[in-house]
DNA sequence: AGCCTGTTTTGACGTCTGTCAAGCTAGAGA
DNA sequence: TCTCTAGCTTGACAGACGTCAAAACAGGCT
């Protein structure tokens, strides 16, 4: 099941999500997108998503000593990061290292851009 | 470089949000934003908000019918995406419009842009 | 006035969520 | 091997959330 010449990225970005202003979010696409936006719909985990995105990747024990939470907690957010496909994580000896996944990241993005039709009604 | 005319409505939109990706959100900016977030993590309100931004504007006796859901609950997440600032409402004669509030709809998605910089680390 | 339709509010119920304490697992080093 | 540290998992609990039925509110129509 070799699919080495097909950029899964990409089309996942592109063919995926119609700006959310552009028609209406169908109820099969609805579901799959909404627990992204749930899992930043927390203020620590949009810090933890910031931090983390902020640089090319964060280490579990830089991001926990930056709240006033126990770790299980700030592990429990990091698996919803993590489960919402929003980040990647992997361990490399001692530490466990947290990266973005700028596919998802960017069909965030796209879904919130504003074209220009809608942008009329703004003025 | 006069800035005389410059619109109030990127002033907003420019000053409040550097991108997530760009340096790490501080507690108080994440505590206001994770709201409207929160407000587009569930499908239903997802599909809502894409209804309403997807024309000028939208009557809920337009909205309603596309749920499987009652219209008490409905009023209830409409009541989430106003107080999360996302929409604007206003009552015409016997039914109710709804529509997008650009600069909040503006707002995340620049909170989502993915700087070249962090994107490098995509290839 | 009275009624009818459309929308929101209230009250209630079961489920989900954020948090911590305690226990567990993986890796490094002696 | 044994121990220490870093991080995750489990279990528990209070509070928040999604949903509906019933009631309340708003505006048009007779």
């Amino acid at each position: 099941m070799s699919k080495q010449s097909l950029p899964v990225v990409d089309l996942q970005a592109v063919a995926c999500c119609a700006p959310l202003a552009v028609r209406p979010i169908d109820a099969e696409q609805a579901a799959v997108v909404a627990p992204m936006f749930k899992a930043l719909g927390d203020p620590v985990r949009l810090r933890l998503m910031s931090m983390i995105a902020s640089a090319p990747e964060m280490c579990v024990c830089d991001l926990t000593p930056a709240f006033d939470l126990s770790g299980p907690t700030i592990s429990h957010h990091l698996k919803v990061l993590r489960e919402a496909g929003l980040v990647d994580s992997e361990r490399r000896g001692t530490w466990v290292w947290y990266r973005v996944r700028p596919e998802a990241f960017r069909q965030l993005g796209a879904l919130l851009d504003l074209p220009a039709t809608t942008a009329a009604a703004d003025a």
